[in-house]
DNA sequence: AATTTAATTGGGAGCGTTCCCAAATTTAAC
DNA sequence: GTTAAATTTGGGAACGCTCCCAATTAAATT
């Protein structure tokens, strides 16, 4: 990195303080059999010099580069229209540099997809790698598993016969704990709005629908697929208001917020006309108006558990037994319903 | 990354195509000295078995890894309230994937800063790196500029006598272009909301406003700083109601949110009882309501740039003119004033 | 056809580590 | 005090690549 190469190596270090180039390696690497007196001589020698080993080299002996990589095989503006990836991202970054490791990004749009997840994947570079989505194709994750790559998911996949490592959350019990929640306050018409029917995040959010409704002996409601975003959740609230449901439970916020603008274009107050529920409880949920009544899922702790099952169960101790995390969710009751 | 041992490597090539590893290595890089009938038969191998040469060894021996970083000294929570650093990071990391360069991630709290920076570094991993804030301390600059390290600012540096490479957009011709609209709409008493105090581009956005304040022979109104920040605008917009100021133009998007909120609140109504315009014409920007007149600059451009000029010009290049590229902003006329 | 010149090819060394094994040293045991 | 065992240490080899230089082969010149 410097141009002035005063880079010093094991050798130098080992020279200055009159030891061997193994010796060094030892002392760095915190191995037993050096005696207290050159350990001593030979971390201040390291110390006085602010040396840092030269991770390549390193990774070239020992086959790990200590650096992950986050696969998001997202369409561009998803990205940061949601902060959800950004969330992931941050979450999965603090947890493994915690960790003492790197992490590397690619994003790839739907267009060039095979280019650059190959380059990722392929990278050995790369010690394992997350991938923030869970919509990946049933051949992909076989290829994956066939070449054993090291990696987790975000999200339950749609097929589950792989022993596949992932992090999810509780969405069934969120869609179920939301919907008991609207049922108990008195609606009886509430439709579910789904994100996108591949996702497993948004079916699970629906099965918790659909068991709670099927409790209270309730007709569900389904209603065409929001696709996650504010513009499908607005298009769909539209086209369903003259059914004139009592409240709409969306499977995102951000859908929820489109909905209510719907509701409000037409003259309708939230939730006095029409209750909307959203879930995720993203940033926007709080401030919005009405502050929105939904699911509280945690982000960041996503990420962070990602990271940690990648790297300490995975490449650390390679234990072989499948890690599947679900995480919590919580409800949180504002003012939209 | 595979468990099973079966990576080839150029030795392996070689063999397989009856040729040296000098050779094979010759295909790989494009180098001219090599005929035209082995370099098809040493592509066919490499094909047939979709050999990618080992990048750790490669940057070995190189001493360069085709990995850049990203550091963002940022409280976490500001890095996902603002899509700013999202796109930003998008765009270094699409532009870099295109010249066949990795991106890592730093994220960094105000806390643990010195660790994870100074690692981040000194990663003799990293070719160079982008630091996406320009409210970087001068003693750092200084020190990196002492220690040879190739980066690129986002971001103009509150100092200027350093041979620093950096991005920017046209803050102070934005704030004078916003301004001049303002004026030229009618408004008298037309009040300035800086973002945060230190950073370079509330600095300079300030100036523009200041300009053309004075071109105008309008006495300049400034507020307290809204920390960039939705609570922050709200907060200062509060406080400075009883002024009846006409107009209030906020260094950002966010405070423009926040302020338009607490004019909402007073039962005011925009733009009619008081105009409020912002500044990088957010994704929210459009759909707020009121939309929102804005000045907009194109941060997946500005990622896209930093990246270009450290790789192509500081790491491939190495030329030793210092590149410094401002990216233009434009009005964009909505509702809010 | 012989010789010079140019193009192509192969092998050695080295990048900076880790790991293994043998040598040297210290400590323990009889 | 001698031998055995345990601890500590050093040097060689290897990881997979690039680069340099020498050797080989092909093309050009006389």
């Amino acid at each position: 990195m410097d141009s002035e190469n005063n880079h010093l190596n094991l050798e130098d270090i080992a020279r200055l303080s009159g030891v061997s180039r193994s010796t060094v390696s030892r002392v760095i690497n915190d191995h037993p059999n050096v005696s207290q007196r050159t350990r001593e001589r030979v971390m201040q020698v390291i110390k006085k010099y602010n040396f840092q080993p030269n991770a390549v080299a390193r990774a070239l002996v020992t086959q790990r580069s200590r650096v992950i990589g986050i696969l998001v095989p997202h369409i561009i503006t998803e990205v940061f229209t949601e902060p959800f990836f950004a969330m992931l991202i941050q979450g999965i970054t603090l947890k493994a540099n915690q960790l003492d490791y790197g992490v590397t990004l690619g994003l790839t749009s739907h267009t060039d997809n095979t280019n650059t997840i190959h380059r990722l994947i392929n990278d050995p570079l790369l010690d394992g790698f997350i991938v923030a989505e869970a919509s990946i194709s049933p051949e992909f994750l076989a290829q994956l598993h066939r070449e054993n790559k090291r990696y987790v998911l975000v999200g339950r996949p749609p097929i589950s016969d792989l022993p596949i490592h992932y992090v999810d959350v509780e969405n069934e019990q969120g869609g179920y704990l939301m919907t008991q929640y609207l049922i108990q306050k008195g609606y009886c018409r509430i439709a579910f709005m789904p994100g996108r029917i591949t996702l497993t995040s948004s079916i699970d959010r629906q099965a918790g629908y659909e068991r709670a409704m099927a409790e209270a002996g309730l007709p569900p409601i389904i209603t065409p697929a929001g696709n996650f975003t504010k513009e499908g959740g607005y298009l769909v609230a539209k086209q369903i208001l003259s059914q004139k449901v009592e409240a709409i439970f969306c499977a995102s916020d951000m859908m929820a917020i489109g909905a209510a603008e719907a509701i409000k274009e037409q003259g309708l107050s939230i939730p006095e006309d029409i209750a909307i529920a959203g879930f995720d409880d993203a940033s926007i949920a709080a401030n919005f108006q009405p502050p929105l009544t939904t699911v509280r899922q945690d982000v960041l702790t996503s990420g962070a558990t990602a990271a940690e099952i990648l790297i300490e169960h995975i490449i650390e101790n390679s234990s072989d037994t499948v890690i599947q995390k679900i995480l919590p969710v919580s409800l949180i009751v504002r003012e939209s319903a």
